[in-house]
DNA sequence: GGAACACGAAACATCCGAGGTCTGTTGCAG
DNA sequence: CTGCAACAGACCTCGGATGTTTCGTGTTCC
């Protein structure tokens, strides 16, 4: 094993076993490159994989701190990952957002302050009638990253916020707009508002399955899968990972 | 912004655009520095960085390629994410679990091969009637694994994967079976399998759900939350990252 | 003729040392 | 006490030298 997955292995178990905590500074480069034996060249790819995803933070001038570990920032890391993903595989992640923004939304209809939901009401009505497409997602965004974060879950909200990363969700809206389904898409947004400040879950879960199921059904049809909706390929599927 | 920075987004930039696809191998070391305009050291950094989350995958003596880019495999990189969270977020990562893990069942009992259920069955049948912590963490790991790939979603497979990491899962059982609470488990996993052999995704989706619900209760107590199991600190959520 | 071995080129792994840039602190002057 | 300037500490970037691994090629032996 190369000696700079040596050291981030070697990072991580200091994080882990608690010899760093959040916010604790790392020794100087020179320093710790010496005490995990090896050069300092190495012990920065080191330190800037772990940067990558949020472990590390590095600020030159001052020195390298072990970042607050927080769901919501590690989380956030996957947001880089989902960028990758191309749009044959777009629909399997919809499909775990649909099972995640129902039950957010349930919870948030139970757990979000009056004052959150008054903002969420806001957040509805500050949309013109005609918005631009980048109005459009920021809207969209916003209002379903304040439902995610209603839930009272970290956990749950940073991975509905990564699931539909910016890119993708601009991709979907640019083809919704196109074909005049803004004003359908706005009528369930206030549905799922209404259900959560009448504080019914139930209701409020509904909605948004009825929400991303729309826009689920729109997608599958643009991709041109013209199968089952209900019934992913189960037999067409290969082994993978068989070597 | 750091040159290695801008080098891990212009190599992101290539594969998104398909400058670079799946396989493909990338210019070497020396050439790609030059192309981008950094050093060398630079841009070994970057090249780290993304093969962390699995992006990238160097082989000394050959050359560095991008990966398959599957779902799986850049979901994989997750666990090394979880795997830095403590205990008091482990059950916001279960409570995300608790969502998922019964869809997943659900789909499974539809979309599940008649030769996968068997083996899901032979899976239960081969574990003894008193086996070791080990043998009971890799047995557990096995059968939901196994319904999460049944489901057909790759995306929720490597999810649920990541969710439930062997070091946390490792900690809950050797609690669990300290009470006893093997026998249990075990009846649970043979209904939830009983379910999915009779293709009824409600029976099963409810016995999924149960089973989550039981050791999320459980952890609950072990850690000695005794507030509401349904109701999360919502008021009581710092806002960090004031600085 | 085919297989095993030896050699060499290509590419990554690691290290080193020098210069640059940014940040936080210290000390002095007002 | 406040504001500015110089200083030291820490990270940033670079380019080259050397070691290690892999792959392809050509040769030799059976």
């Amino acid at each position: 094993m190369p000696v700079t997955d040596v050291a981030i292995d070697k990072i991580k178990d200091m994080i882990i076993s608690g010899e760093l905590a959040p916010g604790d500074r790392l020794p100087k480069e020179a320093e710790l490159a010496q005490r995990l034996g090896l050069s300092r060249s190495s012990l920065r790819e080191a330190v800037k994989a772990l940067c990558l995803i949020r472990v590390l933070d590095v600020r030159q001038g001052d020195g390298t701190y072990v970042t607050s570990l927080e769901p919501n920032l590690l989380l956030d890391a996957m947001t880089f990952v989902v960028d990758f993903h191309r749009d044959d595989t777009v629909l399997d992640f919809l499909a775990v957002r649909r099972i995640l923004e129902p039950a957010a939304t349930a919870l948030a209809a139970l757990h979000m302050s009056d004052d959150d939901i008054t903002e969420l009401g806001t957040l509805l009505s500050e949309l013109e009638d005609s918005p631009t497409v980048e109005a459009l997602v920021a809207n969209d965004l916003q209002f379903h990253r304040k439902i995610a974060d209603g839930s009272g879950n970290p956990v749950l909200c940073s991975l509905l916020d990564s699931l539909s990363g910016p890119t993708a969700r601009a991709r979907i809206w640019r083809g919704l707009t196109q074909e005049g389904a803004v004003a359908k898409t706005r009528e369930q947004h206030t549905a799922i508002y209404e259900a959560i400040a009448a504080r019914e879950p139930e209701l409020a879960r509904s909605w948004a399955t009825v929400h991303v199921a729309g826009v689920e059904q729109w997608l599958r049809n643009a991709l041109g899968t013209a199968d089952d909706p209900t019934v992913p390929d189960s037999d067409a599927e290969p082994a993978a990972e068989a070597s």
